[in-house]
DNA sequence: TCGATCATGTAATTGGTTACATGATTGC
DNA sequence: GCAATCATGTAACCAATTACATGATCGA
């Protein structure tokens, strides 16, 4: 979904200008998506040339004025057919997964560096989403709070989906461990340890 | 990860030519990240520029000449700098959440609907990812066949995080009918079903 | 003979980002 | 006095896509 369905969605809710709607943006799709002002202004401006809003000034004195865009009719019917577009299945695009991929050319002490510090990033957005939940829950309503506790999900998931890469990694170590050992003891049983 | 580095990546292994990383790419990151010729060719080229490869022209007569590109030992440093860059998480560009967002604003059965089928085409990935296992395990290493593994969980928690969207989405639709055979039989006690 | 595979590339467009530029008002 | 909030926008840039353009060779 483009800047331009998901501001027509917020449109449709109410008439605002576009630095409220960037403040909307913000709130509600902090975790999955991030848009700036140079992209919502020139979004804004297009639609309106295209009658999918209508734009009202409201004259400030000192500040400058606001432009408080209304959906239009046109818009209202754009909007709801991009909500039911047919869909087209997004790759992630994970640039630790694109990283893992050429592990072979990294030092074998630098990947469980490497897969711990991306482990622990994902934590902390995990974090953050739980620390946002009683703000979410006071404003959402029922989809947009369904789809809160799909972000929950997703990163819960993703912490252990990432867990699992490093524990292998962890036991890729210690079996170099054992190895090392073994040969320091000239083929002496030993279990796996520090 | 950018298109370059991953080009470096597969150029540690062997020179190749544009068309030779093409394939590599879509074999190996096809369930996770697309390219196009258009965005092979310049980057090789610029990087050709750069420093980063060198170029050898082997002239064929009749078919256009093939140009096979050489990491140099700038490329090596400059990909073993990417492997190791700092994480910057990058948020799940998700389409059918952006979508979900808006639902209030869907017939409500057509939200059913709509979830379904993004939860079909998610199984349908996750088939495609189990019909090239024996691919991959021939051709993959230990880390490639990590990437490959995360990538089978990774959609298998999709595909459990949005059934279960599914199955909220199923509940509203039977309470519905709980309500509406309640207005027809006029307050009347009536369990849930079809 | 037709489609796949080998092989290269450009041009236009998309959909954004970051940084820059401006300036009043309000609360600490 | 300074930071935050309100409020608008542009210009340069980036990374990538799609569609277009070309053409040989090989196997069924």
């Amino acid at each position: 979904m483009d800047i331009k369905s998901m501001l027509l969605g917020f449109l449709m809710r109410g008439s605002m200008t576009g630095y409220e709607l960037k403040k909307k943006f913000t709130i509600s799709f902090a975790f999955f998506s991030g848009v700036s002002y140079g992209s919502i202004y020139p979004a804004l401006k297009k639609m309106e040339q295209e009658g999918l809003v209508a734009l009202k000034v409201e004259i400030q004195d000192g500040a400058p004025n606001r432009k408080v865009y209304t959906i239009s009719e046109a818009g209202r019917k754009a909007f709801l057919e991009a909500l039911a577009a047919p869909y087209v299945i997004e790759k992630p695009k994970n640039t630790f997964l694109s990283r893992l991929f050429f592990f072979a050319d990294l030092a074998p002490e630098e990947r469980l560096a490497e897969a711990n510090k991306h482990l622990e990033s994902i934590q902390e957005v995990r974090k953050n989403l739980k620390a946002v939940e009683s703000q979410i829950k006071g404003r959402a309503d029922r989809y947009q709070y369904l789809c809160y506790s799909f972000g929950v999900r997703y990163y819960d998931d993703l912490v252990r989906n990432v867990s699992s890469i490093v524990r292998e990694l962890e036991n890729d170590e210690s079996d170099q461990d054992v190895r090392s050992s073994k040969r320091r003891s000239q083929g002496a049983k030993k279990g796996r340890g520090s």
